[in-house]
DNA sequence: CAGTATCCTCGAGGATACTG
DNA sequence: CAGTATCCTCGAGGATACTG
């Protein structure tokens, strides 16, 4: 970004971190996302090349860095000491949006894809005993059959075609309803007996699904800053 | 700010705060900005009508409100109770730029209107029992000669002319120490060592000066993210 | 004092195609 | 898989002049 020209450390913050998409990339990061393709998919609408001058600025800006473990590997990001302590910024700004700027999801928001990247980017590792299969089959989003694997230790993938293995747990949803009870802005519990999900599979692995994941902790809503479509405050 | 397409709390907020600008503007009408053109004038480089448009956004976007108080008098800006919660972010703000992104200014960043509204905005009102006039004799900075006002009850003026009153207090410095010692990089102490700041007046008033502000306090530097011109190193 | 209206520029970033 | 190079567009925002 360029410089506003003032020696205050605000300003001075702004310019190292203050481009559009900067700080979601860097919450991408910092929620474990390594790879290139990886940070992408947690940013849809980004173009590849401006994601790649992006990450370029915040390596300058000291914030990551860009690393060939071993010859012929992939490249990967990591935060700097800088980029880690950026996670008050960030924590910051997700309470106060929480706070003032989310109600309900824009339809143009409803995209499975970005809401598997990012369980798939909270996902416990280690959390499950074996391999396990999640199958979502979702109403009213931009996509209607994701799949998402947890393995035992290595992490997770998001499936846009079927994986080749059954699932253990299918997940039928209004998609709408599987964002809300994700950012817990509606509880399962409640969406369950509203008809906007249900849950199929064996009771074990229904009753431990939820420790399998870290789910986003967010500060009551305290009134919208900006609105949402009207038509968004149903449900 | 263009939507990110994201339901996620962080996006949100840098939709309605993320703009360029947008954050300073807070910044200044938190620390007591009102006016346009007191607001304007914390943030030299922006035109009138990039501000004119970013106040426009943050007042739809629920952060601050245009108000005329009565018939015939000027506007006033005022944040609501969303625009005060940004404090928090703004804060994380200081406190990261503060660690990794605030080495020594850089020449351009001196300039001697915007430290005194600066100290202007931070006046102590009432801390002071008769009017009092501030003269400053700087060298190396972009204008050499500015006085700063402080009324005992209703705040403080920047004058870049002479006001008419003689001075109370004059303060000879490198516009480099004064705004390292104004931003805790550099002790008023081991500036007057140095020769770099020099105070003459009345002692009572010499001591008192320092309580007549509130200091910004940052946290110290870890190291800088960004690199600032070799020559701003050495004071 | 506090803006707004209009015109114009230039640079950020998308689209596309290509590479180690 | 992880980018980069090139070309092109369009819109953000500066300059300027004007107003209640």
């Amino acid at each position: 970004m360029p410089a506003y020209g003032q020696y205050c450390p605000v300003a001075r913050a702004l310019e190292v971190v203050g481009d559009r998409w900067s700080l979601l990339i860097v919450r991408e990061v910092l929620f474990g996302g390594r790879r290139f393709n990886e940070i992408e998919r947690g940013l849809p609408g980004i173009s590849r090349s401006l994601l790649s001058q992006r990450l370029q600025l915040l390596e300058r800006g000291g914030v990551l860095e860009r690393r060939v473990r071993e010859e012929g590997r992939v490249p990967e990001y990591a935060l700097t000491a800088a980029g880690r302590d950026l996670h008050g910024l960030i924590g910051a700004l997700r309470d106060w949006g929480g706070r003032w700027a989310f109600d309900d999801p824009r339809p143009e928001e409803l995209d499975p894809a970005w809401l598997l990247s990012s369980m798939s980017r909270r996902y416990r590792r280690g959390a499950v005993p074996r391999r396990m299969v999640l199958e979502f089959r979702l109403r009213g989003g931009r996509r209607s059959h994701v799949w998402l694997l947890l393995h035992p230790r290595s992490g997770s993938e998001v499936c846009l075609k079927h994986p080749g293995f059954e699932a253990d747990l299918l997940i039928t949803a209004e998609t709408r309803a599987l964002f809300k009870v994700w950012l817990g802005r509606l509880s399962r519990a409640e969406a369950e007996r509203r008809g906007l999900l249900r849950m199929e599979g064996a009771a074990d692995i229904r009753r431990a699904f939820p420790e399998w994941f870290e789910w986003p902790s967010l500060p009551p809503s305290r009134g919208a800053a900006v609105g949402g479509s009207p038509a968004a405050a149903r449900g």
